[in-house]
DNA sequence: TTCGATTTGTTCGTATGTATT
DNA sequence: TAATACATACGAACAAATCGA
């Protein structure tokens, strides 16, 4: 019995190659996402401007297009990356609307979504304490920047927050472009600085307000309001902010899907 | 995942049919998955049965193997099934480690897990009140069941929840084969009534603790505490049961991640 | 406005690697 | 060991959206 050929060229020798990294063999698809993650996180592609075509992957790689694509589809998945047919692949944006929804998970109490208005309290340069510094992944001591920013509702004040990020990541930011900024903060921290925030870690307790805090919210002190801890990652676990944030939930609340992935159509 | 939809169809011809459902065209391989996952949420699949193979599902569709890929990958992506190499593609089960780390996010403050132990302090029947009717999709003065727990955590009361579910759902239970259970309440649902709970929807909120509470916690009336207000769901967004959970966060902690399904390799 | 080039989206098919039973 | 079932990879064809000539 002969020997079944291919009919096709039979160019082949351990196609199944995986590629060593760090130690371990990853796929060629898997490998190919950290590329074109590595790349991102490195803020040289800007956020309307578009990634490689599948085409130009596949042959910087040497793989089929559809390997490149399978990196892909896991990126869109992740919300990293966002496509347009006939367009092309770019950088998940981070508009408002987007953000907001996303990294924002404040609504009034009959799911109405309102837009907060922002008012920046206190604006000033600091050194990192221990906890900061441990957060932020920088040396005790290291300079930062402290911004306080009251956020107003439907007109009254529902969250005070209180953002540590280090200043060697916003080099040369100063409160007054930092007050005229026409964005989110994580949106100014992309679009001005190539910092693109992909995860947030909340951590969330019910806590009493403090005088001053009561006093800005209009409450008694000692009101039970939602505290949350954030800390704001970018690619490869890098912390970028970390953020008190007291949210008044009388007529607010914080809402939490989990298994929102589970989407049919 | 699906991009912006057509303004107009030019309407070629070709083996490209799609499939026409709720008046939409949805590609095959979404098709599917809708149908894999009415299948599921029938619950004519035990979770030990693996789903049949993906030459049978292509078979079964009239579609390539590729194909049904492809609609699997999505439902491993939203955690519906699980895949294992040599063995099959199974139902996602609710282990309770499993359970606990997906819809059940509070940790001690210094970020270590422990299982919490609950007792069932009340088990009783009711008729649903309006708010709850809305909440589980029944009529007004639909029969529920109403159960009340207080988990403890290290020992300590941590949590107090009280349960409210149609009682059409869980035909023939009695206090004593739920406390009787070996297994998370969501577990329960699953391996006693083939119900699979894909996703809970919490609001968030800091309350001051009434007395009754606060006796329980050992902590002084007023003090502040985490509420969350949480709707179960099963497939097709049918909802499960409605949870109402006050969290003594002291030592403990409610965390949210947004983003973390950005993992690369 | 039309048309064609470009780019992503969907589907098919094949070959082979690897874990499980 | 052999059969089974999923995992990775390649390649091709066509559909549909976008954009600029």
């Amino acid at each position: 019995m002969s020997r079944a050929r291919p009919r096709k060229a039979p160019r082949r020798a351990g196609r199944k190659a995986k590629w060593a990294l760090r130690g371990i063999r990853l796929p060629r698809y898997k490998a190919i996402k950290l590329e074109v993650t590595r790349a991102l996180s490195s803020g040289r592609i800007a956020a309307d401007e578009p990634l490689p075509t599948e085409k130009q992957l596949a042959a910087r790689y040497g793989v089929s297009i559809g390997t490149v694509r399978r990196a892909m589809d896991e990126l869109v998945a992740e919300h990293v990356v966002v496509r347009q047919q006939g367009r092309g692949t770019f950088l998940a944006p981070f508009s408002s609307e987007r953000l907001l929804n996303r990294f924002w998970p404040v609504f009034r109490k009959d799911g109405e979504r309102e837009i907060p208005i922002v008012q920046t309290l206190r604006f000033e340069e600091a050194r990192a304490d221990a906890e900061t510094a441990r957060a932020l992944a920088v040396a005790e001591g290291a300079p930062i920047y402290r911004i306080v920013n009251l956020l107003l509702m439907g007109g009254n004040p529902v969250l005070l927050d209180e953002v540590r990020i280090a200043r060697a990541l916003l080099p040369g930011l100063t409160e007054e472009n930092f007050v005229a900024r026409e964005n989110t903060m994580y949106g100014f921290y992309q679009s001005a600085y190539g910092i693109n925030v992909i995860r947030v870690v909340d951590r969330l307790r019910g806590v009493a307000a403090d005088a001053e805090t009561a006093r800005r919210f209009g409450i008694p002190a000692g009101s039970a309001l939602l505290e949350s801890m954030r800390i704001a990652y970018t690619f490869e676990d890098r912390p970028v902010e970390s953020r008190r944030t007291l949210i008044h939930t009388q007529a607010y609340e914080y809402r939490n899907v989990i298994g929102g992935e589970v989407r049919i159509a």
